[in-house]
RNA sequence: GGUCCCGUAGCCAAGUGGCUAAGGCAAUGGACUGCAACUCCGUGAUCACCGGUUCGAAUCCGGUCGGGACCUCCA
């Protein structure tokens, strides 16, 4: 199993710190609105990266939080004249729809930084003590200068950073790089603190959480890649300050999703909200798997429309295998090995293990499609069949792709046999008629 | 201004030093078929350009052109 680490910048193999298990967490969403296509690049990969270590028998604590204090939350809340706390829960919720609406699993842990308060406070006030942060006018902020490695997981040097290129510098830190762990405000909600009343920076909670939760360093941390710098960047320094460690061995940053080869943006009307996407979730979850996560990829309707008809052939050959099996009562035989099949499945492995090659993984799949259909079609080839639908539930187990199909009813199976014997004595009316009813319970498409 | 990434057939996309450059979509020829759909078989590339290193480069180095990202809170 090899993993590109950020950190190091190559592929290495990958060693968990305690055997068979897989303590990993993901940066989660701010909950201050719907989320757009490209927040779900990270919810389907890091669901498969999870998936593919429990395929192979690791126990994965998989932890994600929400980011529920934020100015962006104030000003929703303010402009919706609610509370934070009801922007929060509802974007929670709807987030958790989003989730479910590409295939990925919502059980995970998923801590709040409303809960999780006085241990970032805590935190700040470790960093403070160790003379790592200072305190000025009811603000905090990290002292960067006193990290020498500051920069080590984005490849930047601090003479580098052009500061002040996008805000403007703020002249109550020592040095324009310092970050914020600490702001004090009168605006929205705030909490009390050793500071004063104010609310936390966005850099702290990440790593407050994991030590609370894991009580030290992690397997994998995940992200996009923007979160690359600052904000991991932020976190190492912090946790560096603090310990000897880099909280996660393995940092792994996705690649973001582009709309017609541009960033997205809201304001030029390049933007598509998750639950607005009028396609297939699964053909478009396909999608953003059929290119390597580190690689930016490029969305066109064009090709989310090639990936929803790629689905359709996916499912279609699974889904006639799986009644042919059915109707000839061969669901629940013994799954034998064939050397076709068992290539197909080292493939598709080697290629995951390969820092999860989801491309070549998905031409695995293509491959059983088409011995699939070869054997559909082939007379007393039901036991190659049978492991061939085998393989596909592995395939689906693992990239979190359902086909979504049931055994038939009694009353389904005695239409198949209707239609079956009005087209053996030509009557092509009813067979027609049959064809259609079929055809709408799903056995035909 | 600084840092970095990318450029493979009409489209998507693997491959990152060595057999005839995977695979899919689209197109096209054929087979199958009651019709249609589905499916199967076949057909396509000197890897942006120029120069270099090497016995050998899409893969390494330099340059040119083109596209994109990041530089304090956008996954």
């Amino acid at each position: 199993m090899k993993i590109f680490n950020t950190l190091s910048n190559q592929l290495e193999t990958f060693k968990p710190i305690y055997k068979n298990t897989v303590n990993m967490y993901v940066c989660g969403p701010t909950v201050y609105n719907f989320i757009q296509i490209g927040n779900a690049r990270p919810v389907i990969f890091f669901d498969v990266v999870r998936r593919y270590f429990e395929y192979l028998n690791y126990t994965v604590n998989f932890v994600s939080n929400f980011t529920d204090v934020d100015d962006k939350i104030i000003t929703k809340a303010i402009e919706d004249e609610t509370t934070e706390i009801e922007i929060a829960n509802k974007f929670i919720e709807a987030f958790y729809e989003d989730v479910e609406r590409v295939g990925s699993s919502t059980k995970y842990l998923a801590p709040r930084v409303t809960e999780y308060m006085s241990s970032i406070i805590a935190y700040i006030e470790k960093l403070v003590e160790k003379d790592y942060a200072y305190a000025i006018e009811g603000d905090v902020y990290f002292r960067v200068s006193k990290i020498e490695e500051y920069g080590i997981l984005s490849g930047r040097k601090l003479d580098e950073l052009n500061v002040g290129s996008r805000i403007e510098i703020n002249k109550k830190k020592e040095n324009p790089l310092d970050f914020t762990l600490w702001k004090k405000t009168d605006v929205g909600v705030t909490f009390p603190s050793p500071w004063g009343e104010g609310r936390p920076g966005w850099h702290t909670e990440c790593i407050a959480m994991i030590q609370d939760i894991f009580d030290g360093p992690i397997d994998i941390h995940g992200g996009g890649a923007d979160l690359m710098f600052p904000h991991h960047e932020n976190e190492i320094a912090q946790n560096r300050a603090l310990h000897p460690h880099y909280i996660a061995n393995y940092w792994m940053h996705n690649g973001h999703l582009n709309i017609d080869n541009k960033k997205m943006s809201k304001s030029e009307g390049r933007y598509i909200l998750v639950k607005d996407l009028d396609y297939d979730y699964m053909g478009f979850r396909l999608f953003t798997l059929s290119t390597h996560y580190r690689a930016p990829i490029n969305y066109t309707d064009e090709v989310l429309e090639a990936n929803v008809q790629e689905w359709d052939k996916i499912k279609r050959a699974y889904t006639q295998a799986f009644y042919k099996l059915d109707l000839a009562e061969y669901l629940d035989e013994e799954v034998h090995e064939y050397e076709h099949l068992e290539s197909i499945k080292d493939r598709f492995m080697y290629a995951m293990d390969q820092d999860f090659n989801t491309p070549n993984a998905i031409t695995e799949i293509q491959n059983l499609v088409k011995y699939t259909n070869q054997k559909i079609r082939q007379k007393d080839a039901l036991d190659p069949l049978l492991s061939a639908l085998n393989l596909f539930d592995t395939f689906f187990e693992i990239l979190g792709l359902k086909p979504n199909v049931k055994r038939m009813t009694k009353e389904t199976r005695s239409i198949y046999m209707e239609w079956a014997d009005a087209r053996k004595n030509k009557d092509f009316d009813k067979a027609d008629r049959l064809r259609e009813a079929l055809t709408e319970r799903g056995v035909l498409s």
